[in-house]
DNA sequence: ACCAATCATTGCAACGTTGCAATAAATGCG
DNA sequence: CGCATTTATTGCAACGTTGCAATGATTGGT
């Protein structure tokens, strides 16, 4: 009779076809379900040889819990939620940002769903299913206001999440951001280094909270440097479009244009590029351009523009790690952290 | 006494701060237990009257059934899990995806949970993984292959599942594909009519099925037109890089260069065109360029090339939605759809 | 007015898990 | 050696749901 095979356990449970529960290995063992259970979860008061045993047991039959038992008992769901809020503008951001979550989440027990609401202000509404119906054990969200309802709504219920971007509110929750004042700085500085005297800057989406942070820092550092800074907020129009295209393209022609530009996305980037060099502009000369990449098509069309890189895979992984920390209980106020600007200079 | 006030049901649940479950409904409504839960599911030997009655109150208390109640005692999950494959070219891809899923279980019971497998021999775990231990009730899976070994694995459990892409298996399986084979024939004869006597076409990992449906069609096309064609598989390299670039510069070099280029990757053919460009080629002139495109990127940049247009959001609709039917029972050979290419042509 | 047949409703058990109170076994101490 | 204490194990109930067998109420036919 063959007792032990862990070559058999893969993909066959019990004798009959059925999963294993704590009963199969209760049976097998001869242990009661109680002590099986508590077994499992490492119960402190069991002797060593009985947790040896249940382990084995386990192991042999390929126990593993079942979510739906665990949930219903515990309400604990051991589901992380990504809130998509998407009219993103970067380029793979989901999928980086979903690798990065599923790299975290690895290993552990967790499973992630996504929760994909592209009408922003319905999206607080998908936040509040998720909390009423205790649908997962913690929230991520990303694109940010500076008074997101999101934010406020989970904070209210003392709900764990992460946000990826900054608030303004006074109490303290888990974030992860980008650091955009970093990258506005780099940015104006390098530009001013390099020569430029008028910078444009390019920023989308007015709603998230990292615009302020963009455009503050941007007119602080411009004044400090002495030089001048305008601002162009590109909502309304679609990143990668003929329309976008004509804006740099109109740039060029300006007399007043600037010598320097920067944009906070790799999408809008290109498409401006494109219209800068329609108009006879020579880039790295006419104009220095610096932008916000968080792909490699940007640098593979205009191999000398200098970038500055967002990972967001790393987000991703960071902001799964906080949230996680932040469920089991570790206070929101040592979950905040931001991401340092890489940057690219070409030439 | 307040009676019925639909607003205060908006996050109010019962007296007290605890969800709304049968018994609630059992208590408010002096029915049983087994009576609210049958009558809740349209139960046809109710009297009309207590249907009402019930379902009046599971409104005014905002009854939603509890997941993990559900799932223990019939097996059924209400989710849906989307396996990611994804070393994916084409941009983008993941966000339309999700978009698309998302809608198309918008409004029912099913949520969406993502495994994210980036490492293809993997992604066979994956599903074994879900297979096992019931955690979903359907699975999406992306990026399949001729004999992909998740289809084998889920046809031979039985599973539900759709694939988006098909297969050479005997067995017929739920699938949506883009149809590659019009996009190649569609790509040659456009070429041809244009003028074009020797044809390149870039084809991406050689491991999907989409590989050899394309190459397929492309060689029988190129023949029947009595023109000549080259396939080149450009796996190892990654799309948007100065290697891919160089790639296109090289080929303007040569001189046997071909007139005509047919890309299945946006991303690809952005590289390459730029490299094209860097060789002095005028595009449209000295050679014709046709590539699949899922983002509006390229056309942004190159308005001229033509493009034929693979739609990822409708094919995130369409797989949900022909899962969710296999989920019901429909046999998986009604469930088989192809989405035709649409054609842009430029100038 | 009685029995059978239909209609409407209900109690019970079970899905797999865990926390608690309770028991059983082993040890310490006087 | 008996009693208190510690150590190890267990039974029970509950989480929210549903399917089934069983009950109770109503109707129709003779």
């Amino acid at each position: 009779m063959t007792k032990f095979r862990p070559e058999a356990s893969r993909g066959i449970r019990k004798p009959s076809g059925k999963r294993a529960t704590l009963k199969t290995i209760s049976e097998l063992t001869g242990l009661s379900l109680s002590t099986v259970s508590l077994s499992l979860r490492g119960g402190a008061s069991l002797k060593e040889e009985t947790r040896q045993k249940v382990a084995e047991a386990a192991a042999q039959v390929g126990y593993v819990p079942d979510r739906a038992g665990v949930r219903l008992r515990t309400g604990k769901t051991n589901v992380i939620a990504l809130v998509l809020d998407g009219s993103d503008e970067a380029i793979d951001f989901s999928r980086h940002m979903i690798r990065g979550i599923g790299d975290a989440i690895g290993g552990t027990r967790y499973h992630l769903t996504v929760m994909p609401e592209f009408d922003r202000s319905r999206s607080v509404e998908t936040v509040r299913y998720i909390l009423e119906n205790r649908t997962a054990d913690g929230v991520i969200i990303t694109h940010t206001g500076a008074r997101d309802r999101r934010v406020q709504l989970m904070m209210d219920h003392d709900f764990p999440f992460v946000s990826h971007g900054r608030t303004e509110f006074f109490t303290p929750h888990a974030f992860h951001d980008f650091h955009s004042e970093a990258f506005a700085e780099l940015a104006v500085e390098r530009l001013a280094d390099t020569g430029a005297r008028d910078i444009l800057i390019s920023v989308g989406d007015g709603t998230t909270n990292n615009y302020h942070n963009i455009v503050r820092t941007f007119e602080r550092t411009v004044a400090r440097r002495g030089i001048t800074g305008r601002v162009v907020v590109q909502d309304g129009i679609r990143p990668a479009s003929a329309e976008m295209r004509q804006f740099g393209r109109d740039l060029a022609d300006k007399p007043d244009r600037p010598d320097g530009i920067i944009c906070d996305s790799e999408t809008r980037a290109i498409s401006m590029l494109c219209g800068l060099e329609d108009g006879g502009v020579l880039l790295g000369r006419d104009i220095r351009f610096i932008c916000k990449q968080t792909s490699d098509i940007l640098s593979t069309v205009f191999p000398n523009v200098d970038t500055i890189e967002e990972d967001v895979y790393a987000a991703g992984l960071e902001l799964t790690r906080l949230l996680l920390r932040r469920i089991d209980g570790e206070p929101a106020e040592s979950l905040q952290t931001l991401s340092e600007p890489v940057a690219h200079w070409r030439s």
